[in-house]
DNA sequence: TGGGCATATGACCATGGAAGTACATACGCG
DNA sequence: CGCGTATGTACTTCCATGGTCATATGCCCA
């Protein structure tokens, strides 16, 4: 378990990312949300946060996560050669996958 | 194993999808370049098929594999609500964490 | 039809990670 | 100062999966 994409491959994991996504929440609040056992919900928190995915600061006897960006950009990153497929026109994607048929190189209308 | 995302928590899938990304294929081509046994080609490329991010033409004896953009798309939709976080002005970000302080927990202000 | 290459499949082993349990620690309150 | 809640961590168990080897399948060509 080194990638950022191995981090995400985990459902409870991608769950309290997402609740992260819209605001910050203490480890009660995601356990009570997710209705994940809390030992579960720390656990996966302590990957997130070793793996820059979280932050935490501490509110008295709360720990409060927040995002932290950077991995996920990493991700998104990752993705970019790939929108070409699903972004642009789609009857240029119909005559890029259509060309794909016959170069082994891209390359459109010069 | 079904999400989209756990299939990409494979390095060695990334590797190939990163090839089929410029062009699609033959599974030797991708053994050769990859520098990984042919038996474990075939059976990533299995995986990426039944999960449907590729697929493959049968060309003589080769079968050339290709990109399918769907289940990436998919993943690019689950990485939307986090683009706030990184995209638009550093200012805007700031604001945004910000707001996030202020939690929208129940039974407080807010 | 048979040989040979390209690809797929199945068996086996080893690894890694997820979940549960139990315990340790920290903090706030009275 | 002691109790109760909140959180983190170590330990164990179990299962999924990747790598590899051996082999099967299918297609071309002579």
């Amino acid at each position: 378990m080194e990638s950022s994409f191995a981090i995400i491959a985990e459902p409870n994991r991608r769950a309290i990312l997402g609740l992260l996504a819209s605001s910050e929440r203490s480890v009660g609040e995601i356990e009570h949300r997710l209705r994940m056992p809390q030992t579960s919900v720390s656990k996966h928190l302590r990957v997130l946060r070793e793996a820059g995915f979280v932050e935490s600061r501490v509110e008295a006897q709360r720990r409060v996560y927040r995002i932290r960006p950077e991995p996920l950009r990493e991700v998104d990153a990752w993705l970019a050669p790939f929108r070409r497929f699903w972004t642009a026109h789609v009857d240029a994607l119909e005559r890029h996958l259509d060309r794909m048929g016959q170069a082994p190189r891209k390359g459109r209308n010069g």
